[in-house]
RNA sequence: GGCGACGUGCCCAAGUGGUUAAGGGAGAGGCCUGCAAAGCCUUCAUGCAGCGGUUCGAAUCCGCUCGUCGCCUCCA
């Protein structure tokens, strides 16, 4: 089966095209975001100012350096933001400083003996400009040409827009060839804020709320990266059900698997034919809500088939989820319900207590057991291979 | 005010010109079960924010209106 071809939106031409890399098989991939620490680029960013001056793209104030953005012909191409007087009248006042020949030339470098931050520069002691880092820092380590560019929605302008004046009017050729960003996320409609309470880390969600790893990464995945999504707990909620659903999914291959029953291969066609689908959905700009849908609709085929599932069946199926898995990164694949440092023998034993008093057909005796495991978080399920049980996953 | 994105069933969400508008959740009915749980089956939008327009044909293209979100050049 063929690869499909990798394609993604691309904001500055505000299409979906393919993703085509400089190199073959390597990508140069700059992401605003984390904040790394590591050595300082004080001495790349005076340089990089240098040259920037040297050519007539920046010039000196009283007040710092700034980059002059007449200069630069394709300014505003990224955001749109192409008329530096409508800026003027924004909501938010733009410090306008009499030393700039326009109000849309930005910092390079401030001049502040007080500030915090403390550089010695050409021009005087100071800090870089915001937007200067991460033109250095790309050009040092991947290149002046990379091939994609990534950030939340909030950089397009003016960082993403500044970086991209900054860089090609140092080098003169093209900065990336392929911008990528994020929508923001919004956490029950409202814009995520840390004073309102609607904002969580996900060691928050994990560790104190109990949240599946893996359910946290379903539910982010459930909106693509390319529209705004709105987080929620019922969301959650929903993501748990299906990971839980997969966690089934791999018990029901994993027992058949054992017992490897004669007969033909019922599923590996139906699965393959919805990897494909599924990888094809990713292939096209990352569409996640249409990767996940198929890929559930692969357990759909596994959990129909459970009745009479044979050896070749069950092992199609547990190629299907390890490749979901590994495209996906969603299905609990070894999930182990035995912790360390704990005793599920007094489980075991209420368990076969159950198991005999069913016999016995002293149903209230077993239901008063399933209660009570119920209230300890324990799950009971009765197949046809015996009892089963499992932790329940944690109330969202 | 400018720029950008978005509005699809009770909820989440796919679909970007052409047979019956994916998929999931919730709800309803059924199978299985001692009863459950899990799973399976059936059912669930003559309509895609509203109003116009283009077209043989529009959720999909164009215009306007309403609503939501993001950004607006010295926080990073």
């Amino acid at each position: 089966m063929d690869m499909p071809v990798f394609r993604l939106y691309d904001t500055l031409s505000r299409t979906v095209k393919t993703l085509v890399t400089l190199e073959p098989n390597h990508l140069r991939f700059y992401s605003c975001g984390p904040t790394v620490y590591s050595y300082a680029h004080i001495g790349n960013f005076r340089t990089f100012l240098e040259k920037l001056i040297a050519d007539g793209h920046a010039y000196e104030t009283p007040t710092g350096v700034y980059f002059d953005t007449t200069t630069f012909a394709r300014r505003g191409a990224l955001s749109g933001n192409t008329d530096a007087d409508s800026l003027r009248v924004a909501v938010r006042d733009v410090v306008v400083d009499d030393n700039k020949k326009s109000p849309a030339d930005f910092a390079l470098w401030k001049k502040d003996e007080k500030h915090l931050m403390q550089w010695y520069s050409p021009w005087g002691w100071g800090f870089p400009g915001w937007h200067i880092e991460c033109s250095v820092m790309a050009m040092q380590y991947l290149g002046e040409t990379i091939d994609l560019h990534g950030g939340g929605e909030d950089l397009v302008f003016p960082h993403h827009e500044c970086e991209m004046a900054q860089s090609e009017s140092r080098t003169g050729h093209s900065f990336c060839e392929h911008w990528v960003h994020t929508k923001f996320l919004q956490f029950e409609g409202e814009k995520m804020s840390k004073s309102k309470g609607t904002f969580f880390t996900a060691r928050e969600l994990i560790d104190d709320k109990g949240v599946h790893p893996l359910a946290l990464r379903y539910a982010l995945m459930s909106v693509p990266y390319s529209k705004p999504a709105n987080f929620t707990m019922d969301l959650l909620r929903d993501s748990t059900s299906k990971i839980d659903r997969y966690a089934e999914c791999v018990r029901v291959v994993n027992e058949a698997l054992a017992k490897g029953a004669a007969g033909e291969d019922a599923v590996g066609e139906d699965l393959d034919r919805l990897y494909q689908e599924t990888l094809a959905a990713m292939c096209e700009d990352l569409n996640t809500s249409v990767a996940l849908a198929k890929a559930l609709e692969g357990t759909s085929v596994i959990f129909r088939e459970t009745a009479l599932f044979s050896g070749a069946s069950a092992s199609s199926s547990q190629k299907f989820l390890l490749k979901i898995n590994e495209l996906l990164g969603i299905v609990p694949m070894d999930e182990d319900t035995t912790e360390p440092g704990r005793d599920d023998s007094e489980i075991d034993g209420l368990v076969k207590e159950r198991d005999a008093a069913k016999a016995n057909k002293d149903f209230a005796r077993a239901d008063a057991i399933r209660a009570e495991l119920g209230q300890r978080g324990i799950e009971l399920r009765d197949t046809p291979e015996g009892t089963v049980w499992r932790r329940k996953s944690a109330e969202i």
